[in-house]
DNA sequence: TTCATTTTTTAACATTTGTAAAATGTTGCC
DNA sequence: GGCAACATTTTACAAATGTTAAAAAATGAA
């Protein structure tokens, strides 16, 4: 058990005697292909760890949904207002293949950041990759031009562009779906 | 000393006793209207909170110049990459105003994080608030044109509207200084 | 395989935003 | 006040991206 949780790179800075306590609070759950595992409007209890599969982030406009966050094995996966503010979150997480996922309830990892110092300081780190990784998107949106990101992403993420459908990535890297096709048209 | 942080919203978490640690490593300091307190391409040994004044973070692009952050008094102010990662930075942050600002050594700082439950915490709940609101900066880009933007961010920000320039909240805003005007012409 | 569904591409046209340059407005200093 | 430096608006035009619709390609289930 602490040894499937020593092979996740998220929880490498925890020594064994943190992830005993963690591993008791962990359980394991899998979903099929398809499964919205966090629903917009509602409090989300659970923080996870996808182990396996991919998922993605999205909100509901008016006539478009926005996909602004993927996931991959090793990633962890929470409602980000449920998680920081206990309220209703924005975004839905639907998982793009059959996936395995431990999850943590909110209240046990909370009172685990009250109790251990070591848990307290990986929570913190988790926020602030999270920031800089988000950070980084906003300012490569005004400095690069649609292209480059694409090109970017398939760099960074090369898993990515073969499981994940385009109209998807092109929500994601901030253009319609005609734009991303006419990119991918142009770089042949 | 201890009643100046306490009246610091960003501190109102922490107990006497962690504000008795904290402040022993706080100095204070003041910059005139202009300075560059972070530069990219630095690593920044200081985390500041801002007393009083303005600042606004930018990037170097090759024709232009990215404003894609303000802070305002009782705001916290770091350089991401040299906080998170221990790397030099991406942004430079300019006053736009005289300034008073605290300032605490990351190497004190992160000696308190290993050292004070409550201090590492409070560190987890800066990283994951900036977090929250940068992701629905980038989320907002998605579902609302330039001239919702704008008007949101007078109603969220009606002091920086008056102090800062326009061209700074353009680029903040994701749109070049023309388009602005134009907005601003529309909604006269 | 075959059919139905979904995804991706292509085309034509509309709209938004950008670029460059000039005009106007503002600020601060001598 | 008057000048210089800088900020903002306006104009004309160019480029990028969006919209709508239809065709082509890919996918999945019976």
């Amino acid at each position: 058990m602490i040894e499937k949780l020593r092979n996740i790179a998220v929880f490498a800075s925890l020594s064994d005697g943190s992830l005993h306590e963690l591993a008791k609070y962990v359980e394991y759950v899998k979903h099929q292909k398809g499964a919205i595992i966090i629903r917009a409007d509602k409090v989300e209890p659970n923080f996870f760890i996808l182990e396996n599969g991919i998922a993605r982030a999205y909100c509901n406009g008016e006539n478009q949904e926005i996909t602004f966050w993927f996931g991959q094995s090793g990633n962890v996966l929470f409602s980000f207002n449920s998680y920081i503010n206990n309220r209703p979150g924005y975004e839905n997480v639907e998982l793009l293949e059959n996936s395995s996922l431990m999850q943590i309830r909110l209240n046990d990892l909370f009172s685990l950041y009250e109790h251990n110092l070591e848990i307290a300081n990986w929570g913190r780190k988790i926020a602030e990759q999270e920031l800089i990784a988000t950070e980084k998107r906003l300012i490569d949106r005004a400095f690069k031009g649609a292209a480059e990101r694409y090109e970017e992403f398939i760099a960074q993420s090369p898993e990515l562009i073969k499981r994940v459908a385009l109209k998807h990535i092109a929500s994601y890297l901030g253009v319609t779906q005609v734009t991303l096709s006419r990119i991918r048209a142009a770089c042949k």
